[in-house]
DNA sequence: CGTCTATTTGAATGTACTCAAAAGCGGTGG
DNA sequence: CCACCGCTTTTGAGTACATTCAAATAGACG
């Protein structure tokens, strides 16, 4: 069944009855994305969090001298969206972009408000993965203040290895808040030094 | 009242009744701590949340290299942990300083808990501070890969000018991930460009 | 008043960036 | 199926931003 993995992402912190999981999925919108095509551009609104069945999306935002920064991935049974202006219903800092051809499920804010009004225990669902979201932020504030790129790279390759595989170098240096040609020498000189 | 602010801190979010507000109240635990005493170290493991009442703490964490790393500030009204310590009861990776004499009531994880199964509406509460906390650390990452130092510094003053006020150079510094050193000749530049 | 820490200043160094150009690679159309 | 186009990756030289180390000065606190 379609439904089967949002399903088992959501009962891994609350648990549902047969009919909430009825209703739950009954908001959902099933969209099929192709490869670089946009759910979210800079300046609309944000009208729904998307969760990943299958494929891998990205979301970036584009400084005032045109530089790109990767604020996140999202690989299968990931969720995303520009999470500031979708709650607060503001014009879109960010882009969201399949990077691969994707499989999601929309939940829009109405429907989300809602289902948290009609289901309160998805008040909990919500704030476990916010609080998540947060503490995984936190750590990488702390890292992208403390550590050099070398080992940021490192820690994104451990702790994200597939992600690694989906998306290009460039994206990964401006996850990393590197030049793409600066990550390059990086891992030239890791070659080098695993030689000799 | 001395649970009026902490109280409309929560009543921004959800509506409490008498009896629900007596309730809430009776879980916190009130307590004053001196400058410089440390509510938490690296190690122990995180058992409460706080609420600052007045006064002004800090968290941080000391990297491999001795490096302190500052992770949030907390002044009055805010709220401040070690969220992924105190949520999954592991040994706390940061220590908690305050560092003015300050008032502040403390929320144990076994009372939150209880708190959030015996009022849900406490689910929605904690679900917008995770919310709002994930957005800020969201944002601060954004600014500490695209921004160099000198805008940080500005945007920090702009965004936490109550803040700046409390704490030291050196604090700022080290939240904004740079030397002290550094930051003040970023201020030396400051002023020789405003007299000229 | 003396001690301890924060802040300032400067010189030398290192990490990461910019710019430019070449090489590699994937997709598309002839 | 191959050739070409556009984009990613590599490489290198020169530069800028930020650090380290050291020493002097200023402030806070007992």
């Amino acid at each position: 069944m379609v439904y089967n993995s949002i399903l088992s992402n959501v009962t891994r912190h609350i648990s549902l009855s047969e009919e909430e999981c009825l209703y739950f999925t009954s908001l959902l919108e099933y969209k099929e994305v192709a490869k670089k095509s946009h759910l979210l551009k800079e300046g609309e609104t944000c009208k729904s969090i998307s969760y990943v069945h299958s494929g891998a999306l990205r979301a970036y935002c584009i400084d005032n001298n045109g530089k790109e920064s990767t604020i996140m991935f999202a690989v299968a049974d990931w969720w995303i969206t520009d999470m500031y202006c979708f709650v607060n219903q503001l014009p879109a800092m960010m882009y969201v972009e399949a990077i691969q051809g994707s499989c999601i499920f929309q939940l829009r804010k109405d429907a989300l408000d809602q289902l948290l009004n009609t289901m309160p225990k998805f008040e909990r669902f919500f704030r476990i993965l916010m609080q998540n979201a947060y503490t995984r932020e936190q750590l990488r504030v702390i890292q992208s203040l403390s550590l050099p790129a070398e080992e940021r790279y490192d820690n994104f390759i451990l702790k994200y290895p597939q992600i690694a595989q989906q998306v290009t170098q460039k994206q990964i240096a401006s996850y990393l808040g590197i030049t793409p040609e600066f990550l390059s020498t990086i891992r030239k000189n890791k070659s080098k030094r695993f030689l000799s």
